[in-house]
RNA sequence: GGGUCGGUGCCCGAGCGGACAAAGGGAGCAGGCUGUAAACCUGCCGUCAUAGACUUCGGAGGUUCGAAUCCUUCCCGGCCCA
């Protein structure tokens, strides 16, 4: 296999590309990948029923890792989703209920397989979990770690710094997650486990363990949590979550998340989250560089990172919906049809309208809030004052009246705008 | 179980009988400048409303002309002692 001949220039990339935090020594770690195709594993949090885009990243090294013909498993963690990883958290977690989990991680199971399709394999801790009991783990587990160390890892001393505290449950969680690496080691001949930084501790239980036990020698490998330019969580926006199911963050605004990228951060983002050659990178970062305000870069990588997710097709919708909202063309009725599933639609009838103008309210306020543009009529008012509304891509500063709005209508629907990123497209029913 | 400190708007955090819809900061929203960027400037940032009114400061009661501020009690959290 070609993984032998290119195992140190796979490892270069790889750490070119910013992916290698913490690993144990490289050089072991490139022997092992050179040598045979190598399982390896990564373990995803079943704290929703979709991953997001902070999953992103430990899906994409992955990739890598198969792509050239080592053998992942991914575990998502059904007995210790049950516990509650306490690495990178300044508070307790709370715990999920078991039918909630279930959902969750069949959730996750259909997305990894659907994005990387059925060479992954993806196992479940539940299922050697749950065979285990607390005499036996006390035995074969327990024995082999001792409290000082655990105390020294990261995670757990800085929860033991807070007033939060950690519960003897959290507290237990690396050797659980210790435990999976040894089962996976001994039963899958699994000697790589992969993981963002905040892991770094987790896996390293796994290695002791798998060296106290077996006397052989695991790996791991972490790479580093993506940070963003202005200090925000990656990821989150103040609406929520970016998520990867197209149900919950719908594409277009996925592939807006990443076109929306600052410079400063996009050059680490293509490299790490897309995978294309460092050297296209470079030819990229260097156009970007000439006309920054053409976004090159950021349109490079909200198309490569949503063509992964969600598929070329998906790409061209979000650009085309991108040129009608903010390019400066007419607007037409037929473009507005082609925006039907990217923008949120909101149909209200002739006498909802009515109805609210003889409360005593403005038609176009109360639109703004049933549409969910606005959270109250308070708000409403406040926007229009700011002249934030616009109909049409043309701003009103003013109330307006039912019977404007239905003039305003272009065929079946009428744009309706506040800032410049909020969209509803509003049909008016007789 | 005992003691003690605390629970304030999205978050942090001041207020500690009237001047409190509640300082300040952060986040957020909008506008300006731009490149759907950053930085910066301005405005907004409980609800309903023209003025003004109404509902908020862990919950429930109470004292008072008047309470986020005082009292009682309950709930929750930190720390200390057992």
């Amino acid at each position: 296999m070609e993984a032998a001949s290119t195992s140190s220039a796979f490892l270069d990339d790889l750490s070119q590309r910013g992916l290698c935090q913490n690993s144990t020594d490289l050089k072991a770690l490139g022997t092992l990948l050179g040598d045979h195709p190598q399982r390896f594993y990564v373990g995803f949090d079943p704290t929703a029923e979709s991953l997001h885009v902070g999953s992103l990243l430990g899906l994409v090294t992955l990739k890598r890792f198969l792509d050239v013909g080592h053998l992942p498993l991914v575990l998502v963690g059904g007995a210790t989703g049950m516990v509650g990883d306490p690495s990178g958290r300044s508070d307790e977690r709370n715990l999920l209920d078991e039918d909630t989990l279930r959902h969750n991680l069949e959730g996750i199971q259909a997305q990894v397989e659907s994005l990387l399709g059925d060479s992954v394999e993806v196992v479940n801790n539940w299922d050697w979990m749950s065979q285990v009991g607390v005499l036996q783990f006390l035995r074969d587990v327990g024995k082999h770690a001792t409290v000082n160390q655990m105390v020294a890892k990261d995670s757990v001393r800085s929860r033991m710094d807070s007033e939060a505290g950690i519960s003897y449950t959290e507290f237990s969680y690396m050797l659980l997650q210790a435990y999976d690496f040894w089962w996976l080691y001994k039963q899958r001949g699994c000697r790589l486990q992969l993981g963002g930084s905040d892991q770094w501790g987790n896996i390293t239980a796994g290695i002791d363990l798998i060296r106290r036990r077996e006397g052989a020698q695991a790996h791991g490998l972490t790479w580093p949590l993506l940070t963003r330019a202005d200090g925000q969580k990656f990821g989150k926006t103040a609406q929520g979550t970016i998520w990867l199911s197209a149900q919950r963050t719908i594409p277009f605004e996925f592939h807006q998340y990443f076109l929306r990228c600052d410079d400063r951060d996009v050059a680490q983002m293509l490299a790490q989250l897309t995978s294309l050659p460092m050297s296209e990178i470079a030819a990229v970062m260097a156009e970007h560089e000439n006309s920054p305000d053409l976004r090159r870069a950021q349109h490079k990588l909200a198309d490569e990172v949503t063509a992964f997710v969600h598929g070329e097709a998906e790409v061209r919708k979000a650009n085309d919906a991108a040129a009608v909202f903010f390019g400066s063309g007419k607007l037409t009725a037929q473009l507005l049809e082609s925006t039907l599933g990217i923008v949120p639609e909101v149909v209200v009838s002739q006498a909802d309208l009515a109805e609210a103008e003889s409360a005593g309210e403005n038609a176009l306020e109360s639109l703004l809030v049933s549409s969910g543009l606005c959270s109250s009529l308070s708000d409403a008012r406040r926007q229009l004052k700011q002249s934030a509304v616009q109909i049409n891509k043309v701003r009103v500063a003013g109330p307006v009246s039912a019977e404007e709005i239905k003039s305003h209508m272009l065929g079946r629907y009428m744009l309706l705008q506040r800032g410049k990123k909020e969209h509803r497209l509003v049909a008016v029913t007789a």
